[in-house]
Order: structure tokens, then C-alpha cells, then sequence
DNA sequence: AGCTTCTTCAACCAAAAGGTTGACAACGCC
DNA sequence: GGCGTTGTCAACCTTTTGGTTGAAGAAGCT
């Protein structure tokens, strides 16, 4: 597995189930069993999601008596947070540059075909 | 692999590689080929590489004689941005509460628990 | 002490991920 | 038409992932 923090953050949210605890883990903190309850799957997997989640970062465990509380910890969001809003500034930066520079071309040049329309919704 | 979109986004940046291809797409499109020059993996791998961000709808391609140019879509990260700011919110709202619920705990209800008592903040 | 509950550990399995090599399709250039 | 370039497809291999079952550790309850 990728070592670095932020792989294992984003792996970690890759996984729809582990999606759905973080999601229950934000309304309030659980124990493995009610975290495995709505799921189709064995406790032994849920606990080892938890593990996934714990060596990312999401998540700590206390102890109360067997119990192993779980408790989300949303600082680490702020690592992808800070990884996308970064590279996806840069992006519109550039495209905002290139809309400029295309205004400023005057209408004789536009010869070539239109672009083939992306995905991308304008603004 | 789980099919739905959020997962395909975070599984595709789970992977350094990758991440490293879109940030140096952010700066600007690169074919194939400038996309693998720095790795030590062969094309065939960055090419697999990017049907996965294809996949995720992180990045189009479009076609340039034998070359097919790859292009930043940054509007998928606001899928991310949306999930991940949903739940940080919920968790810091909910630490804040029970923040406001313990500077509103009188004194005498501090019995059983081994926990520092509260600044003298009588009634 | 003995039983029950909560949780993890270990071994195992199938499928997916990430990589390789080799063949080949598409296109521009002589 | 033949050749180099660019990129993908297919088959294969190894490691990781997500799941299972079964056993066991740890702590409360009687």
C-alpha cells in the first residue's frame, strides 16, 4: 500500500461502507457493533475498516470497559482539503488565462472546427 | 471496484502516481507520453493510469493526430469538496455542542467521573 | 469461577489493482 | 508504400483488498 498520509486518506474514503461510518461517525461516536449493525457484513470486517480509517487518521479509539469507542477526527480532512482546493485553483487559473487570451483573438483567426463540447459546464 | 462516482474520485487519487499526473496537468495539458516521461513505470502503465482518472471523470482526452492530449477536469473535485466539507461540518458542529454542554454542567453534577472539575462557575 | 459480550487475531480465499511484455492500430512523414 | 511515433489492447503475474470462518483476549455480570 501507498505509505504517504494522503494516499491513505483518500483509500481509506474510497470504499463506500467506510464512507457510510464516516457519515454515522459524524453525527455521533460508535461502537464497533453498532457501526457493523447496518451492514451485511461480519463485525471482524467492520473492525477491520476501522483499521483502515484509524491508520489514515479519521479515526481514534478509546476504551470503555470491552468497548472501543470510536470517534471521528476531522483534522485530517484538511490535508485533502488542502491537496484539492490547491491543484484545482491552479486549473481554473490557467483556464481563465486561456479564456482571456481566446477573447482576444480577433474573429479572422477562428478557422478550425468548434471543440467538441466537454463535459465541463461553463462556470 | 465500487461503480459510484465519489468512490471512482477518491480510489483514482489514492494512488501518488496519479495524484502527481493531475497536478502536473493542472499546469497544463501533456500527451501520453510527457505524462510518463518522469515515472519509472512503462507508458502502457500511465496509460492505464489514466483510464482510471478518465474513469473518475478527473480528466478528457481529446484527439490530436496520433497523440490524444489529456485535460484537467476540475469540476469533479467539487464532488469530493461537497462530501468531504458535508461532514467535517456535522463533526466540528457537533464538538462545538458538546463544548457549549459542558461549560453548562454545574459544579455538584461532577461526581463519578475521574475528570478535572470545571472552573467554579456557580449557577 | 464461569458465562456472556465486545472486539481482535490468524488463516484462508476470490477479486481487483498495478505492473510487465508483446502485438497491433492509427496517424504523420519521407 | 514503408517507417517511425504515439497510444491502446490482451495476456499474464504478483500484491493488496475486502470478505469469510474459527479461535481467543479482555472485561463486565452472577
Amino acid at each position: 500500500m501507498a505509505a504517504d498520509a494522503l494516499s491513505q486518506v483518500f483509500a481509506a474514503l474510497a470504499d463506500p461502507t467506510r464512507r457510510d461510518m464516516v457519515a454515522r461517525l459524524a453525527v455521533a461516536d460508535a461502537s464497533v457493533n453498532e457501526l457493523a449493525e447496518p451492514y451485511d457484513v461480519t463485525v471482524q470486517a467492520v473492525s477491520k475498516h476501522l483499521k483502515v480509517l484509524e491508520g489514515a487518521g479519521l479515526v481514534s479509539r478509546s476504551r470503555d470497559a470491552q468497548r472501543r469507542p470510536v470517534h471521528l477526527e476531522a483534522e485530517v480532512f484538511d490535508l485533502m482539503t488542502k491537496w484539492i482546493e490547491r491543484y484545482r485553483g491552479q486549473a481554473e487559473e490557467r483556464y481563465r488565462r486561456l479564456d482571456d487570451l481566446l477573447q482576444t483573438i480577433p474573429d479572422d483567426v477562428q478557422s478550425s472546427p468548434p471543440h467538441s463540447p466537454q463535459t465541463g459546464a461553463p462556470t
